[in-house]
DNA sequence: ATGGCCTTGGTACAAGGA
């Protein structure tokens, strides 16, 4: 069984990449992000027709999140229960014997600001319902855009960076706290080749240059990591015309 | 360099992203 997740920096933009990856890369569930389409835009019968059953949780503009799935996922669950909240970052269900949450974490622009405020107060919501989650479903993946660089090996150039969103210390916390409810960081369970991003600026010709952070991960509870037999990155996508700036990661679970 | 790009909304340029 296979499993991605993707930011795909607008669906209406990208629907023709992810089907061609989709075609190229045959996983069983992909967790979207940064879908920017209200509900009643989303492309589910464009989807159907190649075979995808979907959730998604969307609004106009900005964040949304969706996964894509070879099964009918179940159980559903849009964002955090109990965290009363305007933006769509969370959408869960079970698929294949898994609860999957998909996630667009707050980005948080600067620390010290209200928006870093608000990626605090999202993720010790996350973390709370997720201790509950995991204790009625022990096969559980947390998989998106965390817009967290856990290590500063997971920067391209962290004297740059220290200190700087997605490097500082209360979200490296934060990333450390979620491990601590019993999960692991698939990526982090093999041997990866140096310097190994998930997204790379638009700007600067960042990707050319491999200067990048590795923000979107794959968290895995404890009964399943015996089952994990690879976790990856694929560049590919974002060698396209017109990329996203967020490239796939796959995880594989031996069944 | 308080930059460089991309997307949305909307039709000029601001906001947000990371």
């Amino acid at each position: 069984m296979k499993l991605a997740t993707w930011n795909v920096n607008s669906l209406a933009v990208r629907l023709p990449q992810v089907l061609a990856w989709l075609s190229a890369n045959p996983v069983d569930v992909l967790a979207l992000q940064e879908t920017k389409l209200p509900d009643d835009r989303f492309p589910h019968a464009e989807l159907e027709g190649a075979g995808w059953r979907a959730v998604w949780h969307g609004q106009k503009t900005y964040n949304g999140v969706a996964l894509l799935a070879r099964t009918e996922p179940r159980q559903l669950q849009k964002n955090i229960p109990g965290f009363d909240d305007d933006q769509a970052r969370v959408v869960a269900a079970d698929v294949g014997g898994l609860r999957i949450v998909g996630a667009y974490f707050p980005n948080g622009q600067e620390p010290g600001s209200d928006k870093f405020a608000y990626k605090m107060r999202w993720l010790d919501a996350l973390r709370a319902w997720l201790r509950t989650e995991l204790a009625a479903n022990p096969r559980l993946v947390l998989m998106g855009d965390f817009n967290i660089a856990p290590e500063d090996r997971d920067v391209w150039d962290p004297v740059a960076l220290a200190g700087t969103i997605h490097c500082t210390d209360e979200e490296r916390a934060q990333f450390r706290a979620l491990l601590a409810l019993g999960l692991a960081d698939a990526f982090r369970l093999f041997e990866q080749p140096p310097k190994s991003w998930s997204w790379w600026d638009y700007r600067n010709l960042a990707f050319r240059r491999n200067q990048g952070l590795r923000i979107d991960h794959i968290l895995v509870s404890r009964a399943l990591q015996p089952q994990v037999g690879a976790c990856l990155i694929d560049k590919q996508p974002r060698r396209n015309d017109r990329p996203s700036d967020h490239a796939p990661v796959i995880v594989e679970l031996r069944t």
